[in-house]
RNA sequence: GGGCGGUUAGCUCAGUUGGUAGAGCACCGGCUUUACACGCCGGCUGUCACAGGUUCGAGUCCUGUACCGCCCACCA
């Protein structure tokens, strides 16, 4: 019991106020709770962070900034009180808690959400123009607007989407305080995203290549290993034949026929018998007549289609595996858009046997996508016999960009990394220096880490994100040199190279020779929100606020982003401060819905979140949620609300009753009184070592409990 | 193919070192006119997924299987 007297505490306890006569009222409601504490806590600044407190007395978090653009549903509700559940048990035993809220407007969600909108499309090439006016309908067609504008629009966008944001979270209830509140696309989130930036590049742990990426063909940008999800597609395998120098054939099964003129070897296992007499060998594509060497590599699996397979550029990761480590030529077919680009069939690179009638073919399959083009060259395989028997239709997973709508392509771009591979055992390490809670969330994060097979892509082809503050010279024949780079001061940060310039050039020298040409992406949205540790601590700014906050403590949020937002900030963390980010990881669960499945706004299950919080009061939804442990996926369940506020509305008549009737300062000696506070000493010890080991699920169980029988038997006796 | 969770009452879930199976909801029956009908008391409900094993004793430990979910993989 010692340890919620309230002379531990620093400032006043938000459930009682000096200011505020007690009057008990006559017949208690929950109705307008919510409207009052916002205001008093507001007032009062019950929640402010207290900075002038040592480390050792603070509790930092490391919240979770939403995505405003996305929908809010019931699992925010759900893993955020977690959180305010933990805060608000740190604030009772002394600690100074800090607890910031961002938000995360970065990233496709708001592009996509801006252009329809407002019905604009963002051209990089237009000029900001400062008198423009987004239009009070949807444009249509679409209006272009210049990268700035689009800017400002998904800034006055978002700026709406946050006050719903913080209305909720207010009406919720969280303990947070409002001071330090962060977005983004803000000033200091840019900011501290470059400057972490250009710190890696001055280490050598960022660099930029032109290699093979992993590309979206509708968003067109790259985008990272961690953000692929697979997905059943119907396909089928083509046998196609390639020509041997003895006039017989070997066939090989592709899904990708389309990626034919794309193809630069072919590939069996070592072992293989069947094809040893041909490793060495060179065959001829059919239709373009292109001369391809036999080579073997241990990928190769003999089991699958006919044990061995062209390699193109490329058709997927391990076509890319197989390029690399066999040093093999490119040959690109697939453009940016997804499309089949032009090819001048004869000239240097794209040697035939029958430049003309491989110019015929390709000129069948230029300007088609991908999937048009495949049943174009099956069509064309087929009437020149070199399609083997009938197509055979197959089901297998394709990978996707979990927010794209067509298969990745691999394209060789230009693109900014940052060296993950070398860091594996490092980041392993820094898991193990945290606390899991759960624990086997660990696993998760290892088996990630473990299964890393490049380095971080963070440069992505868009326009609504933090920008890489670099900029090129220009050499005298027009040409970009990506070699040399040109990066401000860190005073001057953030800034965006298409509207600055860099030290010592005009504005009239961008684009010209002799001038300069600014790096034309935007960092990754977990590029920049992995550094949310360093940007709320007061990293390079303030510097007292760092030391008293960094590392933080805890770090809660969702298991689907164990390998985007805790990876990268593990990394970053390991990168930049040579420690880890937080103590402590707790990794909330989803909200199902009553099938068993994930609530999702595509399944149309999604529940608003506000009107729970006016049926059921937030005390009753946040019972509901508190009952879902660290990890464990929880039914969305009205029914628990319902006992929620039933608790709810016995506590304040229990309270009136005890208020009404308590004797003042009386010492205890009955019995009775003795037993009750023997069992609440237990209660608080139990419940406190429940929610250091964050299970404040048991917390509740046991609390509530006690609550019951602390009526029904001791209050009316 | 690899990894991680889960499977306990009609529903949602507890069950901490192995010692006679629990709660809430729902259902049924009573009670209650001043803290609370958003209440109180009582009742009904289980091959603890399945099969082996260890043990005096297994929901709990071990092995395997099935199903559900999630994560991952170089599926031509």
């Amino acid at each position: 019991m010692r340890d919620f007297r309230w002379a531990a505490r620093p400032r006043q306890s938000p459930y009682m106020s000096t200011h505020t006569p007690s009057v008990v009222p006559e017949s208690p409601a929950l109705e307008g709770l919510e409207a009052r504490f916002t205001e008093r806590w507001q007032r009062e600044g019950t929640y402010l962070f207290d900075r002038t407190r040592p480390r050792a007395e603070v509790y930092a978090i490391d919240t979770p900034p939403p995505t405003v653009s996305g929908s809010l549903h019931v699992g925010h509700v759900f893993s955020y009180t977690h959180t305010d559940i933990v805060a608000r048990f740190q604030r009772m035993r002394g600690k100074a808690v800090f607890y910031p809220m961002g938000w995360d407007d970065n990233g496709l969600p708001t592009e996509r959400r801006v252009q329809n909108y407002y019905g604009v499309r963002c051209d990089p090439s237009l000029a900001y123009d400062p008198a423009f006016v987004a239009p009070e309908t949807p444009a249509k067609p679409p209006i272009s607007v210049s990268r700035p504008n689009f800017i400002e629009l998904c800034i006055k966008l978002t700026v709406e989407d946050e006050k719903v944001f913080e209305h909720l979270w207010k009406y919720l209830g969280l303990s947070i305080d409002w001071s330090m509140t962060y977005a983004t696309i803000a000033p200091p989130a840019q900011r501290v995203s470059q400057l972490a930036f250009l710190r890696l590049l001055e280490r050598g742990e960022a660099y930029q290549v032109e290699a093979p990426t992993l590309w979206d063909v509708d968003f067109k940008t790259a985008v990272a290993q961690a953000e692929l999800e697979d997905r059943e597609m119907p396909g089928a395998y083509h046998r196609l034949r390639f020509g041997r120098p003895d006039g017989t054939f070997v066939e090989i099964d592709t899904t990708r026929p389309e990626l034919l003129p794309a193809c630069v070897a072919l590939v069996a296992h070592p072992d293989d018998v069947r094809y040893l007499p041909l490793f060495g060998q060179q065959v001829v594509t059919p239709l373009f007549g292109v001369r391809v060497p036999v080579l073997a590599h241990a990928l190769a699996d003999p089991e699958k289609g006919s044990g061995i397979a062209m390699i193109c550029t490329f058709g997927d990761t391990t076509d890319v595996t197989w390029w690399r480590e066999l040093r093999l030529p490119v040959r690109a077919v697939i453009r940016p858009n997804g499309t089949l680009g032009a090819v001048t069939w004869g000239a240097p690179g794209w040697e035939s046997a029958d430049a003309a009638r491989a110019q015929a073919a390709y000129d069948h399959l230029a300007g088609l996508s991908a999937k048009k083009a495949q049943a174009k060259i099956a069509e064309l395989l087929a009437e020149s016999g070199d399609l083997v028997g009938a197509v055979r239709p197959i089901t297998h997973n394709v990978k996707f960009f979990e927010k794209g709508d067509r298969p990745l392509e691999i394209i060789t771009s230009r693109q900014w990394f940052i060296k993950t591979l070398d860091e594996r055992e490092a980041l392993i390490a820094r898991g193990r220096e945290m606390q899991w809670h759960p624990e086997y969330m660990r696993t998760r994060f290892e088996n990630w880490v473990h299964g890393l097979n490049g380095d971080w892509c963070v440069s992505r082809q868009r326009f609504f994100g933090v920008p890489f503050p670099i900029w090129y010279p220009v050499r005298a024949d027009g040409s970009i040199d990506h070699d040399t780079r040109l990066v401000p001061s860190d005073g001057r940060l953030p800034v965006d190279p298409s509207i600055h310039v860099p030290e010592g050039y005009t504005e009239g020298q961008r684009g010209r020779p002799g001038g300069f040409a600014a790096d034309p992406d935007v960092m990754d949205t977990w590029a920049t929100s992995s550094v949310s540790p360093q940007l709320v601590t007061g990293w390079e700014r303030d510097p007292a606020l760092f030391a008293a906050t960094f590392p933080m403590d805890l770090r809660p949020q969702a298991h689907d982003i164990i390998r985007t937002w805790l990876f990268a900030s593990v990394l970053r963390a390991h990168l930049e401060n040579g420690s880890i980010p937080w103590q402590h990881a707790a990794i909330s669960g989803w909200v199902l819905d009553p099938d068993r499945k994930k609530m999702s706004k595509s399944k149309g299950n999604v529940v608003t979140p506000l009107g729970l919080l006016e049926e059921y009061g937030s005390d009753g939804v946040r019972y509901w949620a508190a009952r879902g442990g660290p990890g464990v996926d929880t039914a969305f369940d009205v029914g628990q609300m319902k006992v929620g506020r039933r608790l709810s509305m016995k506590l304040l008549n229990a309270s009136k009753f005890v208020l009404a009737s308590r004797a003042a300062g009386a010492p205890v000696s009955e019995v009775l009184d003795r037993g009750m506070l023997s069992h609440l000493a237990t209660l608080v010890a139990d419940s406190t070592r429940a929610l250091d080991d964050y299970d404040y699920t048991r917390a509740l169980m046991n609390t509530e409990s006690f609550f019951w029988e602390f009526c029904d038997d001791y209050v009316e006796l």
